[in-house]
DNA sequence: GTTCTGACA
DNA sequence: TGTCAGAA
């Protein structure tokens, strides 16, 4: 596992796929057992990254955890494993591209009058306002249009 | 100690 | 799917 440094630690908190997993650790997390891991690789419900190591053991990455754990949600409320997955599948693909969008989106934070504020960058094409976001103690989101000249 | 594959219940 | 064996 790599640390991406001060620099980069707004972004490297979301940064997940730098997370690497064995398959004992992905078991006791997901609450699946390695037989299973192994079986579902075997029928392609999931993959594994190329293994390293002179145990050529397996290693799962963060999207793969993820992918594990919905599908034993699934199982939990009493799906079979192949309409499991066929949910899991669902979720996934309606989701594609969210992470990166919020990873893309999130430029920094910043105080502003006194409130905590998350930059989601410029938001008109002319660059001349910046739309921030900030949350309240109900966890409420309110989105602020702030001229650019006022941060400068 | 952990993981791998294969085999059997 | 669980569990065991024998090997790495």
């Amino acid at each position: 596992m790599e640390y991406l440094g001060r620099k980069d630690f707004i972004k490297s908190a979301f940064k997940t796929d730098i997370f690497k997993f064995r398959i004992g650790d992905l078991a006791q997390m997901t609450g699946v057992s390695t037989r299973q891991l192994r079986y579902w690789e075997s029928k392609g419900i999931i993959e594994s990254l190329s293994r390293e190591g002179e145990q050529n053991a397996r290693v799962y990455n963060y999207a793969t955890y993820h992918r594990v754990q919905l599908i034993k949600d699934y199982l939990d409320e009493g799906y079979t494993l192949q309409a499991a997955v066929g949910k899991a599948n669902d979720i996934m693909s309606a989701f594609a591209g969210f992470a990166d969008i919020i990873y893309s989106a999130v430029q920094g934070v910043d105080t502003i009058d006194d409130q905590r504020m998350v930059d989601l960058g410029y938001f008109d094409a002319a660059k001349t306002q910046r739309l921030w976001a900030s949350i309240d103690d109900n966890k409420e989101v309110h989105y602020h249009v702030k001229p650019v000249e006022d941060e400068q």
